[in-house]
DNA sequence: CACTTGACCTGTCCGC
DNA sequence: TGCGGACAGGTCAAGT
């Protein structure tokens, strides 16, 4: 799923294409991915003007003017697409046209109606996602939000911060600690690779046995490489999309993340694919090496 | 508390 | 071509 480059790259599109768009009418397939009542819909949400668009950790909130807000966690298989109402805007053979013009899919639990007749489909292959409908001031009472760390790419966020975050894991493998969404927000298996291939640290090594200028490594590392798929529109290996339906660019310049059997960009060692923390994991045998 | 593992779902790919 | 198993970008609830 989305990451917080994809989560992010997704809000910007939204800002973009719903802000001031009145919502006229909504659907869904199951209760599981929306569980709202239809009282709070008809009241809350159907004729009202979509405020704004944030983000946090991985969550995405679209705030609306009842001071209502859609919450949403697009987890590992979620779309938030919208598609205008002359979807051919895009022109033939764009990239995205084989999915704009064929939504609603089987995919597809939500579908947000705008007075325009233009929509905003919510799609989930895998049903791990959901969106929720709630006052915009409960939004930070939620369990995830009370418990989930800083945003690392906030300029505030410190180095020492950093440290000090990770050092209530210190018997746990970094890259366990790394995807721990209370440590800090934001990171995933894509990224959790990167920069542990970027501070040269092996994903099993454990966190107390970092020297602090691996783990300044690691903090630049976090910060380089999510910034840097902000700027490419994150990363699409399966199902992510933008906004609009096209796709992300960084694995087009990824060094470790599905490239195994292909050369280290830095030493030439061929990357390994192994397994840590539960997840698939990436790395160059060679740089990344335990107890190193 | 800190830490690990399985469960939630559907689709795809790979080996037999 | 079919079938079984492993695996996929995330989080929770359980277990130790």
């Amino acid at each position: 799923m989305p990451e917080l480059p994809e989560v992010e790259t997704v809000k910007r599109g939204l800002n973009k294409f719903i802000v001031g768009r009145v919502i006229t009418s909504e659907k869904h397939d199951t209760e599981k991915g929306f569980p709202n009542a239809p009282a709070d819909v008809k009241n809350f949400m159907i004729g009202a003007k979509i405020r704004a668009v944030r983000r946090r950790a991985k969550v995405l909130m679209i705030d609306l003017t009842t001071d209502y807000t859609l919450v949403i966690h697009l987890k590992m298989t979620g779309q938030l697409v919208y598609v205008a109402a002359d979807a051919t805007r895009f022109g033939a053979g764009h990239p995205n046209d084989s999915l704009i013009n064929n939504l609603p899919d089987k995919s597809t639990r939500v579908t947000i109606t705008f007075e325009d007749d233009s929509h905003l489909y919510f799609n989930d292959q895998r049903k791990f996602g959901w969106m929720r409908l709630m006052p915009t001031v409960a939004v930070p009472e939620l369990p995830f939000m009370q418990k989930v760390g800083p945003e690392p790419l906030e300029s505030s966020f410190t180095f020492v911060e950093f440290k000090q975050r990770f050092a209530r894991r210190k018997n746990s493998a970094i890259k366990a600690a790394l995807l721990d969404q209370s440590v800090i927000a934001g990171v995933g298996n894509i990224y959790a690779d990167e920069a542990l291939w970027s501070a040269k640290i092996h994903p099993l090594t454990r966190v107390g046995d970092i020297s602090d200028a691996k783990m300044k490594a690691l903090y630049d590392g976090v910060r380089e490489v999510m910034n840097l798929s902000i700027s490419l529109g994150g990363s699409s290996s399966r199902n992510y999309v933008h906004a609009d339906g096209s796709k992300g660019r960084y694995l087009d310049f990824a060094k470790v993340f599905h490239r195994e059997g292909t050369p280290c960009p830095r030493c030439g060692t061929e990357i390994i694919k192994t397994r840590a923390a539960g997840r698939g994991t990436h790395l160059c045998p060679r740089e990344q090496v335990l107890g190193k």
